[in-house]
DNA sequence: TCAAAAGTGTTCCATCTACACCCATGT
DNA sequence: ACATGGGTGTAGATGGAACACTTTTGA
């Protein structure tokens, strides 16, 4: 009986795989979380839209890949957070032969506005346009990892800016989770949890007037669990 | 500029890249979590022990290859579950030449007890003999996803026999979790979720006597977040 | 009748949501 | 003054932990 074995066996088939990096990279950005996307000028699937991302270098690493990909052909260079999502490997998810995918989720902070060169764009993630291959799929898997996420550690920051008033973050929060968040609970759970802190700054009040609001950061510019024992509800009705 | 390409770019630099597929798999035995290893005959790294697996096929599915590999090389058909965890693309990993992994985990429920050949072992999970390359870290990585979604799925239904009295739940709970569970509190948590339910049989009391256990079951035999806001806490002291 | 194990009922507590009310500013 | 938005206080709801107590069996 053949045993399991990490290496090449000698004399065994010697078979290898083209290997691609993909990335959603997603930013909140009028209220609503948008995704990165390209055009392709080619077929297959000319016209339609695909995440950026591209062939994995010979002797690179998978994150170091999708990094230099994204700063190279889309111009981003100011990720907040890049994670790892799941590795695609269906044998015939592309049509030009076997690709094997490893997808990413990459986050940006609302207030930057990154220049994308002309056939990129940043489309609403609820509205996404007819997309290359199964590049939806993997927009909903990230969508999901960001929302789980944002409850129990404080990836908020990689969405937010560096300062920001409550009511703000919770737009951010509103966004990416899809449902109401309260302001004023919010601030409450994350100064709780040591996720924020107040910088004691103030904001001029809006055209309208209203009372100046404080100006918080967060703690901590990397993920960290802070409490893999409380959640954020959604509202009841 | 160049463009991203999911496919390869015409004269762009071919290359491919040795891609392999390993599980941690877990079982709870005699309360405990143990790993399926095996040993590793030749170098590199002869001696030390690894986790099941293999290269991936031509034509196969990632999830496909690491199913086959374990019914054929470590004769385990039965497993309760399995998903993907991260993969692996350090250029050095193997010191053989590069080889990406994409990882599993595999569960296989409390009562049954593969056959397993000779070089190949259960070990604790709490006590890792010298391991071949990064094989401990994916063993590490796959505790921490059983125990995180044994918190808000119905994950225990991997774990735990067909059918299973609230005391021996709670054992493998307990081993996988690292913490004590309380089985009277166990039942209500998981009746009140709807994942398990009690079969109306009793089993006869031990050889001390006591009141006969009921026996439960679970509902579904796959994957379902029960409750996406509620978690197993650990005990306050 | 007693020990042992299972199961129930109840209290306690942490943590979140909901919302009324107070605060600070512009017009 | 009063409208507007920010912030605090607090009551209510939820759901899990803790634990005493009851039930059912074997010796």
């Amino acid at each position: 009986m053949p045993r399991p074995t990490s290496v090449p066996v000698d004399g065994g088939p010697a078979s290898c795989f083209d290997h691609e990096v993909l990335a959603a990279v997603l930013q909140v950005r009028q209220a609503q979380v948008h995704v990165l996307l390209w055009r392709r000028a080619r077929p297959p699937h000319a016209g339609r839209w695909a995440l950026p991302g591209g062939r994995l270098g010979a002797r690179e690493d998978l994150e170091a890949s999708i990094s230099r990909q994204l700063a190279e052909k889309v111009d981003v260079r100011d990720l907040s957070h890049l994670e790892q999502l799941e590795t695609l490997g269906a044998p015939h998810r592309m049509p030009t032969g076997r690709t094997l995918a490893t997808t990413y989720l990459g986050l940006v902070p609302g207030d930057v506005e990154p220049a994308v060169p002309d056939d990129t764009r940043w489309q609403p993630a609820d509205d996404l346009p007819r997309m290359a291959f199964d590049h939806a799929a993997i927009v909903e898997a990230a969508r999901r990892r960001l929302r789980s996420k944002l409850s129990y550690t404080n990836l908020g920051f990689a969405l937010a800016p560096a300062r920001f008033t409550m009511s703000e973050l919770a737009t951010y929060y509103r966004a990416a989770l899809g449902h109401e968040v309260d302001a004023t609970n919010l601030q409450r759970i994350l100064v709780r949890r040591q996720q924020i802190e107040a910088t004691g700054e103030r904001i001029g009040s809006g055209p309208a007037g209203g009372r100046p609001a404080s100006v918080f950061r967060f703690r901590s510019p990397t993920l960290q669990v802070t409490d893999a024992f409380a959640v954020l509800h959604p509202p009841a009705r």
